[in-house]
DNA sequence: AACTTTATTTAGCCTTACCTAAATCAATTT
DNA sequence: AAATTGATTTAGGTAAGGCTAAATAAAGTT
């Protein structure tokens, strides 16, 4: 019953995964960028992935594509070993949250369901990955997350650091220098409506983030 | 000036080294038996292995295939990486040694020197891996084995054992099962020219091995 | 509505690493 | 020396997963 994916098959659903989370189906060329493939590729792929039956994607011509129940529960698999990875990664062999994204993305595809398991086991089953975004579950279901960007938060708001996108090695490392990761409590002290601007208070710092910046960043307010 | 092997190559080369480690240069058919493939697969691999420059194999058509230089280095890489993650899984996430195999068999492939060196770090630079097999140096050396076969045990000689040859799990369980593991201590009290049977004494208990077994261990002698 | 631009798909190729079947080579036997 | 046998190589395919260039569709403009 199961088909073993191969390592491009399990990328593409994960992208597929990211892209589509918030409903929306993943347009062609967006995923090529995300894949670092061009469209053409893409369109072959995806045709691949529809004509499968099970089918892991729905797909039509020009309309873009989004997971089927099969393709999810994949993705989610993959996606389950990148953040047990992560996780062990930093608190087993000392990586800092900007290292593990890219040793755990080769990793991912090549560890056994019993490897997952023991790693999962020897952390303690935790709930976030080191960036803060949440693992899935063992039986393939994604937790729901309560927290907001921060490009919501307004003056005078409180919140606390939830999780950061860990897409972008130089973006991690910039924001660890300003402090921002996760738990770290915050104050927004002003915002700018014409560039989106905010203005926040870490600790005694007053720090000026861009929209690009703060919509990566996840918050809970408090 | 380094270029990046692929996953095939890297078997390729790590079999190669195996098979020849005892001079000898090995035979298309005994690696198509090793890698699981046609002897026809091995002969293309190997003549494309031998024309790439610099050529990691030395090869003359009917005659067998050695490692080069370049050769040896990258099959020494992929050897390290292997017995370090073996060494490693077994340390931190609780592998029995026949179940590590199998899945260092994978993750040798796609882990980082960074990875390497943390691994390496993290286990105070092991000599051994769980089968008590030498670990290359981070310079890509192997250390010289000076143990030998239990086979050449003689009837009243002693000895410690020193590794067993992983390859099959069914033979460490085997193994297991009779205490036969590195650093247990034997006696050889007979054995039969005919059949090179030895049996030998494992604490309070006398086991008797056939030469499959006996040349699948090293011993050093005490 | 016609035109232009951008997104997407199709068509045709390439490389890697396998396979099977047929050909050839090398080592034994007779 | 000839014939047989076993090992190895050659020839011709296949399946993945990329690529470029050309064709088409959709969306935005005048
Ligand atoms: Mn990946
Ligand atoms: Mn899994
Ligand atoms: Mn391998
Ligand atoms: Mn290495």
């Amino acid at each position: 019953m199961k088909k073993l994916l191969t390592i491009s098959t399990q990328d593409y659903l994960k992208h597929i995964y990211e892209l589509t989370e918030h409903n929306a189906p993943a347009s062609t060329n967006t995923l090529a960028a995300r894949l670092k493939v061009r469209p053409a590729s893409v369109t072959g792929m995806i045709q691949k992935l529809a004509n499968e039956k099970p089918a892991l994607v729905e797909y039509q011509k020009h309309q873009g594509v989004t997971l089927t129940k099969e393709g999810r529960r994949a993705a989610l698999e993959v996606i389950r070993h990148h953040r047990l990875l992560e996780t062990w990664l930093v608190q087993t062999l000392g990586y800092s949250w900007d290292e593990v994204h890219e040793e755990a993305e080769r990793l991912e595809h090549v560890i056994s369901e019993d490897f997952e398991q023991r790693v999962a086991e020897a952390l303690g089953h935790p709930l976030r990955d080191p960036h803060g975004e949440l693992i899935p579950t063992a039986n393939l279901e994604m937790p729901l997350e309560d927290a907001t960007p921060l490009s919501t938060l307004r003056k005078n708001q409180r919140g606390t650091i939830v999780s950061v996108r860990d897409a972008d090695a130089d973006l991690l490392r910039y924001l660890e220098r300003l402090g921002l990761i996760p738990n770290t409590h915050i104050e927004a002290i002003d915002y700018s409506p014409f560039d989106h601007n905010l203005t926040i208070k870490v600790g005694e710092q007053t720090r000026v983030l861009g929209l690009s910046v703060t919509n990566k960043i996840l918050i809970k307010e408090d």
